[in-house]
DNA sequence: AGCACGCCGACT
DNA sequence: GTCGGCGTGCTC
């Protein structure tokens, strides 16, 4: 009689699975992708069954206490899926599972009943389309028309948007163009009511499920096609770890399951539309009849001695917009009053403790806030530091420039929003906003935009700004019906030029020749490993370590950049530093890496977390 | 990750 | 002497 053994990994941050005996009583009723509660460690824990096998390396295993689950939960296909992401995203498979699989089920002990595995056809190979669609109207009436198609052979169909608060309103339109079940996953599927949903998508009795980011990961049975919404939108980046990008599990999963691919939108990034030259994928395009005028003003023409922020062309737009009742949007990426509050006798500047920043004046709240970890205190009467004198403010942010505006334009009704506004005046005449006006765009009615200075943009210090850039003025002139106005010193970028020839193709030649370049993705990969500790000089010294191993035994075809403090240098009292790999694949990026790090020592209290291609 | 074990300094 | 700090290694 031989023995059952099943191999169990956990949601923890090690390699490897784990064996565990498995009693005659159970053996009937165990299967690959089921939950089970084992002890680990001295721990009582929730695993996953990967596989059972007869025979164990191990001496003396511990025995699987409980099955959680009357079927699999996860099938092969997902089970090979989520492999082939914890290879590609460097997180364990444990860790990898447990993103398919609701919230409410990652620790709960609720037993499931048995459910249809969805149906995976490895090897099919999957046609993606490029659908450009300013022109809303057209566009969804294209896509609706395809989406039957695959209604009709009663095909899972999966759709992908960024903001939640567009699900509600896509699973409307798509309710009344189509005759099929469809459920909308406004939230992730935290609580336990939550599991019957998921249940009834992975039962294939819902044809269309319309979701954000985490529900790319859905079972849907014997899905047909993936449409992702507004792929070059920043939220399909999950901020926590494993750090994947929608876009990319999106390919992933119609290369594992053979399902069809649509980039639906009105900006695509240069991944993609690499891919659709290299794959030759199909392209559809709607584009609108009449788009805003472009004005571009040089800031060059315009001293420093004229208002920095509110150029003459800018200023004359705006005095136009108001004696005709029209109503303006001003971009401006900056929250608050003053970016800076500084001491005038001895120079010290306000920061945040714990972040090493300055902070930020924010009148509306009459408060000090720190714009990355959201600190928040009074503005002292005196100088902390020497306690002799007064702190004078510098620094724009929209609140000042709203100050500015009411000098310039008593008369108007002017109003701020950014990520923390509740509501604005629907009244208003001028509206000043940071980025989180773009989720709000399609409800607006905006006349006249302007990009207040689109250079903050442009010169960020990050390969992908002039992408930013070029989204960020897609986004502003698609919102604004009449004109849109842009302020900058570099009028020849080619994010501009592009942008006033409507011709992506003309933008994305440019920006795909500097990627190969300077070696940036499509054309290098690259995993940037983040080392963080309370301890600078310790968080410094195991990069130093790491970054030594790394280049030790380094093969020809990986790159390795040093350590540097990263991006965010210090958030929430921990210092951070990150080491940068390029190569071909971040498979082969992330084993080398995985590799050297088994031979770390001194990796204690430090944090290390990983970013394919950020 | 989290727990135990171990090796060093300051104390009932 | 031993209490407890944290650095190191292991978990089926």
């Amino acid at each position: 009689m031989s023995k059952t053994v099943a191999q169990v990994v956990f949601s923890l941050p090690i390699e490897g699975h784990f064996d565990y005996s498995v009693d005659d009583k159970l053996k009937s009723a165990i299967y690959p992708g089921q939950r089970v509660k084992v002890v680990f460690n001295k721990r009582k824990i929730i695993g996953y069954i990967l596989k059972l096998s007869n025979k164990s390396q191990i001496q003396d295993l511990n025995p699987v206490i409980e099955v959680l689950d009357k079927g699999r939960i996860l099938s092969d296909g997902e089970l090979a899926f989520a492999g082939e992401f914890s290879r590609y995203y460097g997180c364990s498979l444990g860790e990898a599972i447990e993103c398919f699989l609701p919230v409410a089920l990652r620790g709960a002990a609720k037993t499931l009943s048995v459910v249809k595995e969805p149906v995976y056809n490895p090897g099919v190979k999957p046609k993606a389309t490029v659908l450009n669609m300013p022109d809303k109207e057209a566009g969804f009436k294209y896509l609706l028309e395809r989406i039957k198609t695959y209604t009709d052979d009663k095909k899972g169909i999966l759709i992908i948007v960024p903001e939640s608060a567009q699900v509600k309103r896509l699973t409307e339109v798509i309710k009344k163009a189509i005759d099929a079940p469809i459920l909308s996953l406004e939230r992730p599927l935290v609580m336990k009511s939550d599991i019957s949903k998921w249940e009834a998508i992975k039962n294939g009795d819902t044809g269309i499920v319309v979701g954000t980011r985490s529900s790319v990961f859905s079972p849907l049975y014997k899905l047909g096609l993936i449409v992702m919404f507004h792929e070059c939108n920043y939220s399909y980046r999950q901020e926590q770890s494993p750090h994947y990008h929608t876009r990319d599990v999106c390919l992933m999963r119609s290369k594992l399951s053979g399902c069809d691919l649509i980039f639906a939108g009105e900006a695509f990034s240069a991944e993609v539309w690499n891919m659709k030259n290299k794959f030759k994928w199909e392209y559809k395009d709607f584009p609108r009849e009449k788009y805003a005028d472009l004005q571009i003003v040089d800031m060059e023409n315009y001293g420093p001695k004229t208002n920095y922020y509110l150029s003459y062309p800018l200023q004359n737009a705006i005095s136009k917009s108001l004696a005709e009742n029209k109503k303006a949007l001003l971009f401006f990426n900056r929250k608050g009053f003053n970016s800076r509050t500084q001491c005038s006798q001895c120079g010290y500047t306000l920061k945040c403790e714990r972040c090493d920043t300055w902070l930020t004046f924010i009148y509306s709240a009459q408060s000090l806030a720190c714009p990355r970890c959201g600190f928040k205190c009074e503005l002292p009467k005196i100088c902390p530091k020497c306690e002799k004198s007064y702190l004078k403010s510098s620094g724009m942010g929209i609140e000042k420039l709203e100050s500015d505006l009411m000098r310039f334009f008593p008369q108007a009704k002017i109003c701020c929003f950014d990520k923390d506004s509740k509501n604005f005046n629907p009244d208003a005449n001028i509206i000043i906003a940071t980025s989180a006006i773009l989720k709000k765009a399609d409800t607006l009615n905006i006349d006249i935009a302007a990009c207040i200075n689109l250079d903050s943009e442009l010169n960020r210090p990050d390969y992908r700004s002039a992408e930013g850039a070029f989204f960020l003025l897609i986004a502003l002139r698609n919102l604004a019906k009449e004109k849109l106005i842009v302020q900058t010193r570099l009028p020849d970028n080619y994010s501009l030029r592009s942008l006033k020839k409507l011709d992506f193709n003309a933008f994305y030649k440019e920006e795909l020749k500097l990627r190969k370049e300077l070696g940036f993705p499509p054309y290098k990969d690259m995993v940037v490993v983040t080392l963080r500790a309370a301890d600078k000089k310790k968080a410094e010294e195991s990069a130093e370590e790491l970054y030594k191993a790394l280049i030790e035994k380094k093969p020809k075809n990986i790159e390795i950049i040093e350590p540097q403090p990263s991006i965010v240098p210090k958030l929430r009292d921990k210092f951070r530093y990150s080491i940068m790999l390029k190569g071909r694949s971040p498979d082969k990026l992330i084993s080398y890496l995985k590799d050297c790090q088994k031979r770390q020592k001194n990796k204690h209290s430090v944090v290390t977390t990983i970013e394919v291609n950020p």
